[in-house]
DNA sequence: TAAATTATATGCATAACGCATATATATTTC
DNA sequence: GAAATATATATGCGTTATGCATATAATTTA
């Protein structure tokens, strides 16, 4: 038999699913209003106004795309005229920058996902949301396994809002 | 100037998005192992088990799609053994079942589901998590705008583990 | 009963991928 | 230093999961 205390347990197991679940929704929505794109595109956005010049074999590992696949997203950004294929020192890579259209998409996209968190957080109290805060850094610090999940994790975070990041990871 | 609090508040913002998205991808990844379909089809299979029977209007509502596409989606089930198609009351609709195999299937996803949110939880104390689920209940009161919102959150959940669902949906 | 509404399905197109493979550049080995 | 190997990118081709426009069937309303 069960206690009701491992019942609990269980109740904030499934919860933080159904809220991950809900607030991705609300994030994806959000962002897709502002840039009509699916899959991994606006992450690759964030992602390269964090790491300009990064190749397309480390924004695939950030994104967890195929090659092929990475390489497609960057042909669909670079038509949109939000990101350029500059020569790389290592003369088989590119060095993938985001246009000045690029940056002020990205900011618009973060801004917005911005906006759906804090919607959602508009019922916490002050306190609540300390305390909230400090119980999702702990959870976060246990969760990236390598160097490159910590990349992944955060590739959607607005840094600006997280100078004390749980996660630190080296740059890219 | 913005004081040091504020700044945590906005800290908490980011760690929500970041948090989100970790789990689902987690979530994400542990289904496709276990059922390699992409979008919204293994949350299809888990709302069927919920409410045999239902049209592929309202499926349609919960899983957020437009109606070819959740026909579709539905087409594709039914090609895999998962689903079946049976005659409703109003001689439009369809009802939904799951077969036996779906049934088994939806078992696993949910299993599935509830390790990768277990393993991601492992390091918070007993006492964090009670803290923790209070909170996520607190957040998720208030998210849902519409009774289908309801629905769409809990689009995976599993229920035995949340007997004291903080946004309890009525019946679809 | 005719008109409007609702539920489902189909034709067709597209976005976002993956796998296999080709090409160009670096690096390592002998 | 040349040959073999490894690495980074790109392309050909196929598939999955969607959407829009439209067709069909059944129900509800006027």
């Amino acid at each position: 038999m069960r206690c009701a205390y491992i019942e609990d347990m269980d109740r904030t197991t499934n919860l933080l699913g159904a809220l991950a679940l809900a607030i991705t929704d609300r994030i994806k929505s959000g962002m897709k209003n502002t840039f009509d794109r699916s899959g991994e595109t606006a992450a690759a956005i964030v992602v390269l106004g964090y790491a300009p010049g990064l190749s397309v074999e480390i924004l695939r590992q950030v994104l967890a795309l195929s090659h092929p696949g990475t390489v497609r997203l960057i042909d669909r950004l670079e038509e949109g005229g939000l990101v350029e294929r500059r020569k790389a020192d290592d003369g088989r890579a590119v060095a993938l920058h985001l246009t000045a259209k690029g940056s002020k998409l990205r900011q618009r996209l973060m801004d917005r996902r911005l906006d759906m968190l804090e919607a959602a957080l508009k019922g916490l109290s002050d306190d609540d949301r300390l305390v909230f805060g400090n119980l999702l850094a702990k959870v976060l610090a246990n969760l990236p396994e390598t160097e490159m999940a910590k990349h992944r994790i955060c590739r959607l975070c607005s840094v600006k809002t997280c100078a004390d990041c749980p996660i630190p990871g080296q740059a890219i």
